[in-house]
DNA sequence: TTGATATTCAACCAAATGGTTGACGTTTCT
DNA sequence: AGAAACGTCAACCATTTGGTTGAATATCAA
């Protein structure tokens, strides 16, 4: 079982797709643009694009011959309440933070 | 090159890893002991800490013939400072935390 | 010294990942 | 209608990942 959390991180640790969601931080892009400042294919870089759909980091909506990618800031969000949390373990409340972990094990 | 940052992402998206890492949000640990709550061999889970190891994520420590394990949670802040560039999350909100340990927990 | 405990190493395996190329279906433009 | 642009699909390939087992190493205890 790979959970939302599981997708989020593995997405991120591909620097060509936090490079893209850089990219869509400024505005949305068509696949094509996207793909221009990288030196590899298309497909290659269509392939990134599913796997940050995957993991609900954009959507993706065609509109006409353009498919347009749109950041989803949502999913980073869960990602970045993890991580800070460790981060800053003496601010929260470790208690229920373990909650969360255990519920997330559990499935 | 693989650089911290995608280490420690790729380090985060294993379930088992982010569990061995709440886990030692309680106490440091010896190797034996973080291996003894999941279902697979001592040797996978000497793997897993080494590549938390190698993320920076915690550090182990030889005492005699037990290896301890120690979190180290400064390793997330190059990985925080990367999602605070959205500007979704530039300060930890712990009121939006409580809310979403809270829906995780009913969920 | 002998034996148990703690951990890693090495070899292996299946599955996933990140890339390629070429063919293919749509949509738009002349 | 014909051609170009947009994007995906399918097949392939090399490497990495996450797991196994069995042997090896190091330390502690009797």
């Amino acid at each position: 079982m790979t959970t939302q959390l599981d997708q989020t991180f593995a997405a991120l640790a591909d620097p060509t797709r936090r490079a893209i969601l850089a990219m869509l931080l400024e505005d949305d892009m068509a696949v094509t643009d996207v793909a221009e400042p990288f030196a590899m294919s298309l497909a290659a870089i269509s392939k990134h694009l599913g796997v940050l759909t995957a993991a609900g980091l954009i959507s993706q909506e065609k509109r006409g011959r353009v498919k347009w990618c749109k950041l989803e800031p949502d999913a980073l969000r869960e990602a970045s309440v993890w991580m800070q949390a460790f981060g800053q373990m003496d601010a929260i409340d470790l208690d229920a933070f373990e909650n969360f972990l255990a519920q997330e094990l559990d499935g």
